[in-house]
DNA sequence: GTTTGGGATGTTGTATACAGAACGATTGCT
DNA sequence: AGCAATCGTTCTGTATACAACATCCCAAAC
C-alpha cells in the first residue's frame, strides 16, 4: 500500500469512525466488531484498533470487559457535566491568564479576532458559516494559550472534543445560524467580556464570565432539543442520547 | 505464546514502561525506539505501540513529527500546573458534590475512610506506608465520585495521572514518611473541611477547599526539591524535571 | 574546507497470519 | 418443555512480515 502522509490510515480511520459514530450510524451501546469496521472502510484491522482505542479514550466507545468496545450513549445530564467541564477547565485558563498577566501581542490578536466575529455576527445573512466556527474556536484557543500553561492548554482542547463540549458543537450547520443569531450575539458579548477580565487581570472575574459562557451551549442545546427537535438529526451526536 | 489475561502484553509493556520512565531510565527528550522497547521487555511491537500511544495521550511521551516518539520533559512550572489542574477538577467535583447533595450512605463511606486516615497519621510510627496511600486515594476517588456525574469523576482521575499530580505523586517510600508527617497532618485536617463542606451543601467553599488541599502536593515537592535533594531520586518523575 | 548527492541502514506504519477466548446454536438431559 | 453442556464459528489480542520513509555517512564536486 502506498503510504502518502505519515499517519494516513490511521488518521483516515479515526476521522472516519468518529463522523460514523457522531452522524449515529451505529446505534447507541452497539458492539463495534474490528473486522466489519475494517472491511467497510478498506484499511486494514491496525489502524482501526489504533482508532478505536482513541475513541475510547475520548469517551465516544466504551470497552467491555471481554473484549472489543460498543458505541457510547449519554444522557441528557452528560451532556451537561461535559459543557460545565469545558467551562471548569477554560475558565481555569482564562485565570491563570488574568493572573499571571499576558503580553500585549497576544491581547492585540484575540481583540483582532473579536472584530472579525464582530463583523461576522452583525450580519448574519453575509456569513459564511464556516468562517463563524473558525472564529470563534481560534479565541477559545487564544484563551487557552494565553494561560501560559502548556499542560492546561492541553487538557483544555481535549476537554473541547468530549461529545457536543465543543465551543461549537451545536452549530451543526449553515441553516441553523439565522435561528441562533441571539445566542450568538449574546456568546459575542461574553467574549469581550472575558478578554476585558484578563487584560485588567481580574482573574476571578475571567473565570466566573467563562464558566458561564460554557453554560450558553447547554441553553443552546436544550433549545435544539426541546424546541427544534427537526435539526436534531443534524446535530453531531444527539443520536447517542438516550431519551432520558 | 499463551495468552492468561485479557489484555497480558498490552498491560505489561504499559506499566513497564511507565515505570521505566517515571524511574528516569531514558533521560528526558531521548528518542523511544520501539524495536529497542520490544526487545527489553520481549513482547512483540504491536502491544508496545499501544502502550506508547497511551503514554502520549497521558502526556509522559511526545510524538516527533517525523514518527516515533521520546521522552517528555518537564519544568517545575509544568508540575504546579498539573497539580493545580488536579485541584480544579476535584474542585469542581466537590462543589458539584455538594449543590446536588450526596446520598448518606456516601458520605458514611467517606467519613469512616476518615477515621482509617486519622489513626493513620496519628501513629506514623505503626503505621503501613501501603495503607496510607490507599485510604488517601480511596477518599479522592469518593469525592470524584460523589459529584454524581461519571464524566467530572473520570476526567478527575485521568487528569490525577499526569506526572506528579497523582495526590499521592511525592510520596516515594516509606522512609520518607516521618519526614512529611506535619503535611500528612494538614492534608487530613484539610480532608475534613471537605467533607463538612461537601456535607453542608456549602459548593463554593468545597471547591475552594480542594483547590487548596491540591496546592500542599506542591508544597511538599517543593520542600522535596529544594531541602532534600537526596530524597529527589527517589520521588518517581523527578528525573525528567529539567534544572530551571 | 564546505556542501551536496547518493546509497546503505534502520525505523516506522500497515497488512496479515495465527492462537486462544468468547459467543451462539444445537443437542442431550432432566 | 426448559435448561445445561458441548461443539463450531467468530472475534480479539499478539506476533510477524513487508514496504516506504527517515537518517546517517561517505564521497565527490565546487
Amino acid at each position: 500500500m502506498v503510504q502518502q502522509e505519515r499517519n494516513a490510515q490511521f488518521a483516515r480511520s479515526l476521522a472516519a469512525l468518529r463522523s460514523k459514530i457522531l452522524r449515529g450510524t451505529y446505534p447507541a451501546g452497539a458492539r463495534l466488531r474490528e473486522t466489519a469496521v475494517a472491511e467497510e472502510l478498506a484499511i486494514s484491522r491496525t489502524p482501526i484498533r489504533q482508532a478505536m482505542d482513541r475513541l475510547v479514550e475520548e469517551g465516544l466507545l466504551e470497552r467491555i470487559e471481554t473484549g472489543g468496545c460498543c458505541v457510547a450513549s449519554f444522557t441528557p445530564g452528560d451532556l451537561a457535566d461535559a459543557i460545565e467541564l469545558r467551562g471548569v477547565l477554560e475558565g481555569t485558563a482564562a485565570r491563570l491568564a488574568a493572573e499571571r498577566g499576558v503580553a500585549d501581542a497576544d491581547l492585540g490578536r484575540a481583540r483582532n479576532v473579536l472584530i472579525e466575529l464582530d463583523a461576522i455576527v452583525a450580519e448574519p445573512d453575509r456569513m459564511v458559516f464556516s468562517d463563524y466556527v473558525r472564529c470563534n474556536a481560534e479565541f477559545h484557543d487564544l484563551i487557552a494559550e494565553m494561560s501560559g500553561s502548556g499542560i492546561i492548554a492541553r487538557e483544555a482542547r481535549r476537554v473541547s472534543r468530549l461529545p457536543f463540549a465543543s465551543p461549537s458543537a451545536f452549530l451543526a450547520d449553515h441553516e441553523m445560524f439565522g435561528e441562533f443569531r441571539r445566542f450568538l450575539v449574546r456568546g459575542q458579548l461574553q467574549h469581550r467580556d472575558i478578554l476585558d477580565a484578563v487584560a485588567c487581570r481580574e482573574g476571578s472575574r475571567a473565570e466566573a464570565l467563562t464558566r458561564e459562557h460554557a453554560r450558553l451551549a447547554w441553553l443552546n442545546l436544550q433549545y435544539v432539543m426541546t424546541q427544534k427537535p427537526e435539526f436534531a438529526e443534524r446535530v453531531p451526536g444527539l443520536a447517542l442520547v438516550s431519551g432520558q
